[in-house]
DNA sequence: CATAAAACATACTAGCCGGTATTTTTTTAT
DNA sequence: ATAAAAAAATACCGGCTAGTATGTTTTATG
C-alpha cells in the first residue's frame, strides 16, 4: 500500500477505535493500550502517528465530535421551512433517532466536557469550538423566524440558543441515571411548549 | 476521644476531602492515596471505615452532594411567594452566588452522572434519587401556581421541571468551556424569558 | 539495487492504582 | 490493671499507566 494512504489509514482507525472507547469508557479511564488493542496495532504505531494521548484526545474532539454534532444538530437547522418547526424537528428528531447505546452514554461531546474541560485549555478550546458553531446557527434561525415574522421580537436569539443547548446536553446527561425513556419524553414536552411560546 | 466520636470525625473527614477532590480532578482519577493524603492519615485508616473506594462514591453523593443540591436548589422552592418569581429566584440566585472556583468546576452532581453515572448501578440509583427530590419540588411548586392562578394551565409541571433542571445542568458544564460569565447571563436571560411565558 | 525514511513491533521503565495482610496504637469494658 | 476490640499505620501485591528506547519491516527514491 502506498505510505500516505496508509498512514491516514492507520490514523483514522486509532481516532475511530479511541472515539468508541472514549464514548463508552471516558477519557481519562481509556487507556493507550486499550486503544491500540482495539485497533490490533502497537503503542509504537501509536506513538509514531501521535506525540501524546492529549493530542489524540483534542483530534477526537475536533473531527469526530465535530463533525457527529455538525450532522446531527447543526446541519438541519440550514435547512429551509418554517423556523419553529425546523428547530423541534431537529432536536426532537434527533433524541428519537438514539439507539440504546446512545441514550445510556449521552453526548461524547458533553461528557468531554464534563469530564476534562475544566483541567487543560487544548481541550477547553477545541470543544468552545463545537458549542461557537451551534450556537451560531441557532441564532442564525432565530434571526431567520423573527425577520419572516414566525418568531416574536421579544427575545434575544442568543439566550434562547443557549437555553436550547443548555437543556438539550442537559438531559442527555440526566437520561443516563434511568433505564427508559420517560425523562425524554417530557424533555421534548417541554421543549415542545417553549418553542409555541416562541410563536409569533 | 470517644471511639465513636472519633470514627465519625475521620469519616467526615475522608467525606469532606474526597468531595473536594472529586469535584476538582473527578471522580476516577482521585485515588484513594490521593484522599488520604488530604486527610493525613493512611490507606489503612480509609480500609477500616469504608470497604471500598465504590461505597464512599455512593456516599458522597447520597450525603454531601444531596446536601449541596437540597440547600441550594429545593429548599429555597418550599418558601411563600409568586411561583415563578420564587423559580427565577432560586435559579439565578444560584448561579450569582457561585464563586469562580465553582464555576469553573461546574455541578459536582452533574460531574458524577458524566463521568460515571453509566458504569455502575449504584452510583445511578443514589444520583437519581437526588434528581427525582428537585423534580418533585419544582413540580410542587409549579403546581401549586397553577392553583394559586399565576401560572398557566396549559403546561405539564413535570415536562417544565425536567426542562428547567436540564438547561441549569447543561450550562453549568457548558460554562467549564469559557473564562467569563457571558454563557451564564445568557442562560439567565433564556431562563427569564422562559419563566415570563408561564405566567398567568 | 542500494539507501534512506517512514511505519510499525518489542521490550522496557518508573510510578500509580485498588485492595489486602499484618502490626502497632488507642480506646473501652470489666 | 488487663483483656478485648476498635482505630490507624506499615508494608506489600499484581496489574495497569503514559511514555521511551531500540529494534524490524515496509515503502519511497536515487
Amino acid at each position: 500500500m502506498e505510505q500516505r494512504q496508509k498512514s491516514e489509514l492507520t490514523k483514522a482507525l486509532i481516532l475511530n477505535e479511541s472515539f468508541k472507547l472514549f464514548y463508552e469508557n471516558g477519557f481519562k479511564t481509556t487507556s493507550v493500550d486499550k486503544i491500540m488493542k482495539a485497533t490490533k496495532l502497537t503503542k509504537g504505531a501509536f506513538y509514531h502517528h501521535y506525540k501524546s494521548k492529549k493530542e489524540l484526545g483534542v483530534e477526537v474532539i475536533s473531527t469526530h465530535i465535530q463533525k457527529r454534532v455538525y450532522e446531527g444538530m447543526i446541519k438541519p437547522l440550514y435547512e429551509e421551512g418554517n423556523a419553529l418547526e425546523l428547530l423541534e424537528n431537529t432536536f426532537s428528531g434527533r433524541l428519537k433517532s438514539f439507539s440504546i447505546y446512545d441514550k445510556a452514554h449521552g453526548c461524547p461531546m458533553n461528557n468531554f466536557i464534563n469530564e476534562i474541560a475544566d483541567e487543560e485549555q487544548a481541550y477547553q478550546i477545541a470543544l468552545k469550538r463545537i458549542i461557537e458553531e451551534w450556537k451560531a446557527a441557532l441564532v442564525h434561525l432565530l434571526e431567520r423566524g423573527q425577520q419572516e415574522g414566525s418568531i416574536i421580537m421579544t427575545i434575544a436569539p442568543k439566550a434562547i440558543a443557549i437555553y436550547l443547548i443548555s437543556a438539550f446536553e442537559g438531559v442527555r446527561g440526566i437520561r443516563k441515571l434511568y433505564n427508559d425513556d420517560q425523562i425524554l419524553n417530557d424533555y421534548m414536552s417541554g421543549l415542545s411548549l417553549y418553542l409555541t411560546q416562541l410563536k409569533a
